[in-house]
DNA sequence: CCAATATTCTATCGTCTCATAGAATAACGG
DNA sequence: CCGTTATTCTATGAGACGATAGAATATTGG
């Protein structure tokens, strides 16, 4: 084997995986499978594709080795293999953000700039919560809390923050945290406290990214119902 | 724009970048051009392409905005839009190094196991060469070490080692390095080394790691003959 | 302004990929 | 052991991509 030949099997594999990271759907899979494993179903209700298609991305991902998968009686639940993945993704994410002008026109078309501008890094709020001086909400569904989230935050999904305000202290600041710094969970958290009087901001990043800062990630012990 | 329309626009230009990396030519490419830029010619005869393919595949690059151009006289320079680019490149390679068995088995063919485990970590050279406990030599071509070396590294191509022999201290252990995890020359310098009785071992990665870590590079100041 | 050089642009053909439909498989509940 | 549910496998047509040939562009030197 020489010299060629070796390099061009070895950039054949790296191909391998670089491709299934061209596709939109794998993305947003892969995404999803940061916050932790989940079901085929799942995968496919969240990321609003046929479960078909879903099971075929699915399919692409685990080939180049980039997902694992269990079976739980009759559902098979993905994860990513390892994290590593969830770094790939946030480093391709980082790319296309400094690089691709249409990232930030697409963001500006639904983020708000300004709540951009205010949101919390994770070592600061990691800083906030030692001093309790925060109070930090999980608006992600509860699955994805209970599968992992930061020690001392409360679960209060998007869907029922409105009506579980009063659980919330009145004085203390609310940040809110989701899926990363694209998901708009978040964000719309933030925008409905505050029209609420509450004070709040929202964390820059997400519970993956939290975890890859090596940061402690607790997890509820009795698994989560499907979902 | 609702939620979906939203991240489906924002998965689309992730999807972008990540589609430039699902070719081994561009990810060879990305690679050379981690060493520093280059003009197309020298991309072309260093990733033994067409120039016609190279160019193409280098327009596919910039406009996933991983590459930037500027002119020299008749010669376009290539570069690398920025270090995340290299850092994802690296990502890359560590989820596939860690997921495809094929990686594996592709290098197990050409790298020497044996090297690989006696392999100085860059923090580990690093302290050697505070300590002046070895003499490093830089393998890649002269181009390359003059766009951005370790401080203290001797230039040493590969081609002229052989010759270049006497330039080296007797006693003191070489350490030679090169591109990258993957990338053979400094293995082929430890091979030779040894085989004329001297103490080498190889760096486990390679300058754009130097770099990534945060570490000093250090440049020639008159600008290199192309190449 | 013309020839030479380096590079890109345009167009073509074969190949690969994607979405998706229909059939198949695997585990559970009765 | 049979029906049900969750998921995968197989097959197919439309479209995308890669390698590459030929024409075009941009800069330099005369």
């Amino acid at each position: 084997m020489d010299h060629r030949a070796f390099k061009a099997a070895l950039y054949a594999q790296f191909a391998r995986v670089g491709h299934t990271l061209g596709s939109p759907k794998r993305l947003e899979l892969l995404d999803l499978l940061a916050q932790g494993e989940k079901t085929v179903e799942a995968l496919a209700e969240q990321s609003a594709t046929p479960i078909k298609n879903t099971s075929a991305h699915l399919r692409a991902l685990r080939q180049a080795g980039l997902v694992e998968t269990s079976r739980e009686g009759t559902y098979i639940r993905y994860r990513l293999a390892d994290d590593h993945v969830t770094a790939l993704v946030r480093s391709l994410q980082e790319v296309s953000r400094r690089r691709l002008a249409e990232v930030e026109q697409v963001t500006a078309l639904y983020l708000d700039r300004r709540d951009e501008m205010e949101a919390v890094t994770l070592s600061e709020l990691r800083r906030l919560m030692r001093d309790e001086a925060v109070t930090v909400i999980d608006v992600r569904p509860r699955d994805e809390f209970d599968a992992g989230h930061i020690p001392g935050a409360l679960s209060v999904p998007l869907a029922e923050l409105g009506r579980r305000l009063d659980e919330l202290p009145k004085r203390k600041e609310i940040i809110a945290y989701c899926r990363g710094p694209y998901c708009v969970y978040s964000l719309e958290a933030v925008t409905l406290l505050r029209k609420r009087g509450r004070r709040a901001r929202r964390a820059a990043e997400g519970l993956p990214d939290w975890r890859l800062a090596g940061y402690v990630v607790e997890r509820t012990l009795a698994p989560a119902a499907t979902r």
